[in-house]
DNA sequence: TTTGTGCATTCCTTGACCGGCATATAACCA
DNA sequence: TGGTTATATGCCGGTCAAGGAATGCACAAA
């Protein structure tokens, strides 16, 4: 479950849609070929390389497998984005002071839409 | 700078890790190239799709063209997995919810280690 | 103007991956 | 036992991306 596995597995927009679509519920494998209009051994395919990544896991139930997300390894990515969020974070402080420094006429209409982490400082609203 | 050419650049090691290079400041191609053990081409050609994904910028300085790192697409990635987050911090309260629920010394020694983002407002579920 | 430097682009080869198809495997059912 | 369902796997052809070598291009220095 290299970090290049997580890497790899969560390129493909294919498998990308199968995180996400495991995120509401587990499911069985053919119903993630449905869902995803993939053939059967694709899906299957496709999940093989997840739970390598270590990002689903299957629980045998009869004939069926159902694949279930399991969230831990997203905290690897979390932690590498880590410094990228904090500079993002900073250059929107930044924005931010320079918005309030210029008077209200004078500056671009856009605003802040919302990063989905919370800046570390308190950021104008 | 589709969500898709966001993944695909960061899916490959020598491009996270030029990312990971300018995350410290801006750099010529050049200097990319010696740091990451690339080919002069091939750090062009990395740099070329981490700029389609508005991963860096270039600007030019005499016969070099130095690159920046631009943290804001990171945004949409942090977007993407807001959701995963919240699962996992779900998981990780469960687990320490049980966990104080047990008898200190039947414990697991481990403790949450802070996932890095805090949750940013109590799950709409 | 010539030469040198820094970088981009093109061509080519190779390897990886994807999808479809056929088939193997395993569990359930009659 | 034989058949059906659900899934995995192996093979094949096509596509795409990466790396290397050679080249083109822009700018600067002499």
């Amino acid at each position: 479950m290299s970090d290049a596995a997580l890497w790899t597995a969560l390129a493909d927009p294919h498998r990308r849609a199968i995180v996400t679509l495991l995120l509401e519920r587990p499911r069985p494998v053919g119903e993630i070929a449905d869902a995803c209009g993939l053939s059967q051994p694709s899906a299957s395919k496709h999940l093989k390389v997840l739970r390598e990544a270590g990002l689903v896991r299957v629980s045998q139930e009869a004939q069926r497998r159902v694949h279930a997300l399991d969230p831990a390894p997203i905290a690897a990515l979390d932690a590498w984005l880590e410094p990228y969020r904090r500079l993002w974070n900073r250059s929107l402080d930044a924005l931010g002071r320079r918005l309030d420094e210029t008077p209200a006429d004078t500056r671009p209409p856009q605003r802040r839409t919302g990063p989905p982490c919370p800046p570390t400082s308190p950021a104008p609203t």
